[in-house]
DNA sequence: ATATATTTTCAATAAGTTTTGAAAATTCAA
DNA sequence: TTGAATTTTCAAAACTTATTGAAAATATAT
């Protein structure tokens, strides 16, 4: 397999990937193409290889910044702006965790601690079932909360050498 | 708060959460109602509640079902079919894991390990960052994946209690 | 200041996904 | 069998999300 016709698959892959995981396509392209191109680039090198618009690249560049995956890099005596991919998947990975669960699994947590806070007879079979329901999910998302706290900290020789030797 | 509005918030919640998950809103908002009922209900029930089209309710308990989240339940006596969800939150979590990692992670990793073996000039050094970045997430997947394994055949006591012991 | 390059915005449109509902298929009892 | 109840299917419609492209805003060089 040549590289153009490697790097054409993995970017659409990672873009079908991410789809799975509440990242829209071109945005997963955008940071594929990022991540195996060794030097910043531009904006038109971005349009002219995934043939996408310039808005459409403006707006996902922007949240992959956003998400903290991106960064513009100015480069000295160049006029336009250049994008660069953290390469470090591991730390990539840290990030996507950080991110979503700031946006996604801190408020479901806080709503639920809501929920569970019902009226009405507890013996009743709707009323039990709802706030058994409830705590179960706020204690599991509380733990798995404490556990990603942990992952975003470690760096990831303690993290896959320790924590994988303990699991064998 | 009552139930009546706890319930439809908890069902609007998790149906909002599941599409961050790759998961439909109405499959997600289906499973929500069925983890709260006390006991198996039928399609007329969920379309009733959910106020949704009985080929929307069909389509997604068959989809609940697939991904093992939903029991069919054949009451004695009854002609309609009941539908029950897995209440053990765990159970549920492991689950998904499961399939995911069937449906998502595992091919990916594949198509990882047939782009490694591109032809070129190592010393290049666009073949040398494409190389690299896939190696590297080849190498965090395949760690993600053991780890993944292990918490699949774990069990909830022994993960939560153990590790999280570990973790401090 | 002015001209030019570059980036950003956003209304219109395109593409993609979900939902409906009625017809077809299936199941079951008599 | 036959007929009523129930489930399944799937084309069309509704809805949602992503993309375009051109105009506006911003930045930079002379």
């Amino acid at each position: 397999m040549k590289l153009s016709e490697a790097k054409a698959q993995f970017i659409s892959s990672w873009g079908a990937f991410g789809t799975h995981w509440g990242i829209n396509r071109t945005m997963a392209q955008i940071h594929a193409l990022l991540l195996i191109s060794p030097d910043p680039i531009t904006q038109d090198d971005i349009m002219e290889q995934l043939n996408i618009s310039r808005g459409n690249v403006n707006m996902n560049t922007r949240d992959l910044v956003d998400w903290g995956l991106v960064d513009r890099v100015l480069i000295p005596g160049e006029r336009k702006e250049f994008f660069s991919a953290e390469k470090d998947i591991w730390k990539v990975a840290t990030q996507i965790i950080k991110e979503r669960k700031k946006r996604e699994l801190d408020p479901m947590l806080k709503l639920l601690g809501q929920l569970e806070k019902i009226e009405g007879d507890k013996k009743e079979k709707n009323v039990k079932q709802f706030v058994e329901t409830i705590s179960g999910i706020r204690r599991f998302g509380g733990q798995a909360d404490k556990m990603l706290d942990v992952m975003i900290r470690a760096d990831e020789s303690w993290f896959l050498g320790t924590l994988l030797k303990f699991f064998k």
